[in-house]
DNA sequence: CGCCTAGTTGAGGTAAGTCAATTCACGTGG
DNA sequence: CCACGTGAATTGACTTACCTCAACTAGGCG
């Protein structure tokens, strides 16, 4: 029996895998490593021949402008790639920065372009998750481009939340957050003051409370309509592919 | 002799496509169709069947928010996908404006699986230019989350000047571009007039002026150091898989 | 104990937004 | 042919959301 990883898990929500795409996913892991919060395990600029399936923790993808400032794109959890494209584009254009230890397995781009080429359907699985992963990012976009503080941060505590509630670590009433107040301002391009202001402005109006490391959702439903989140993008509505 | 679309150029960068897979790629190609300036083809929430290759002119992709503002994601240039993710996922998260009229050719989703499933290395390459379209959409948040008015304008000026280089429609001294200020500010996450301050201040110092349709480089050095332009993330350095 | 990191709060500055008025090019119909 | 309407660009006056600087608290750990 093929073991129930969370990749499995989050690839079999797209295409109904059969048994030898699962034996070479599989085939897929290699090492097993494990790095400690706050140290790079990828660098901007550097050529990479290898991938990596996150097993636990959490980690953050980012850019530096050359002055110093930072942008945090995404962040990663259980089950998500890291650096996937990358391996594709055969140079990282962003970093990498675990936000606690984390522990993941390596994934050789050889390797990767190989089941690829063995197993369309997997190919076609993984195009379709660096999808969604991609309509995340489209999300991020507009909130940064167009909300205000609020309700960019509230937006993305709803987000975050709902990926967790997917992999089972989080549902409607909160989520175990390890983020740091200055991680939530690079990723919503705000000052780490301001993100203290606007977490307790939420606080407050009794919409969501973070603190000590936990996300409370207060009342979820005044704070989806406060963050006019559409959940639609995150859906997922089951195999495509038979 | 199979035919040189800006598609195939495209893919042929990432993978050296063989006869049988040129093939498969000129089938997907249906019907020829129009869009006019302006008009809408693809709206926010619809359940898609079919994407579009573009053939010739301008399209952008953008999301709207309840309260009427939207943020442009991405401009669309001959030779792009329009509306490659809704297919995959089903469902558009985003909507899709021609921003000049557009001539397009209609892929069918089906078509467009089954072609994945015959040849894994069109998968691979689809995922290839997927992953570059992702780069795009991740240097577009940093610009809008950490840079000022000023140098995310310069900034994309520049991105697309380089994207337009890519298939011929541009060089280092400028470009024909029909967006207006209302495009730009949608895009950057400005307010149209404070887009049109800050193309008088570019101008104003010798670096870059837009008018008329026409953006024209008066001293690309200069602008390339003010923007602190890396263009390393749009660079191609040629086929990976043989 | 003392240092370091994360969080908190206040005071004051600034980049960018809003509102409003004007110009110009263009198309369209009387 | 000209009056008119419309969309794009332009500019000024004023407002505001967010930033910066700075001071202070509280917990964790050598």
């Amino acid at each position: 029996m093929i073991e129930n990883t969370p990749l499995v898990r989050k690839l079999g929500a797209f295409v109904a895998l059969l048994d030898p795409e699962l034996s070479v996913l599989a085939s897929l892991h290699k090492r097993r490593r494990t790095f400690v919060a706050g140290r790079d395990l990828v660098h901007q600029g550097q050529s990479d021949q290898a991938a990596y399936i996150l097993a636990s923790g959490w980690a953050c993808s980012y850019k530096l402008l050359e002055d110093g400032q930072r942008q945090i794109v995404d962040f990663q959890i259980p089950g998500d790639f890291l650096g996937l494209r990358s391996v594709l584009l055969h140079v990282s254009d962003h970093s990498i920065e675990p936000v606690t230890d984390i522990e993941v397995t390596e994934v050789l781009a050889a390797d990767l372009l190989k089941a690829f080429a063995q197993t369309p359907r997997l190919a076609t699985a993984v195009l379709w998750a660096a999808s969604r992963d991609e309509a995340m990012v489209v999300e991020h976009l507009v909130g940064v481009g167009r909300r205000d503080a609020a309700e960019r941060m509230a937006h993305f505590l709803l987000e975050l939340g709902g990926r967790l509630a997917w992999v089972g670590l989080g549902n409607t009433d909160g989520y175990a957050c390890p983020l740091t107040q200055y991680h939530l301002a690079d990723a919503l391009g705000l000052s780490a003051v301001h993100v203290n202001r606007v977490l307790r402005q939420l606080r407050e109006a009794g919409m969501v409370t973070f603190r000590d490391g936990f996300v409370a959702f207060d009342d979820y439903d005044q704070l989806i309509k406060f963050a006019q989140f559409d959940p639609s993008y995150m859906d997922q509505k089951g195999p495509f592919l038979p």
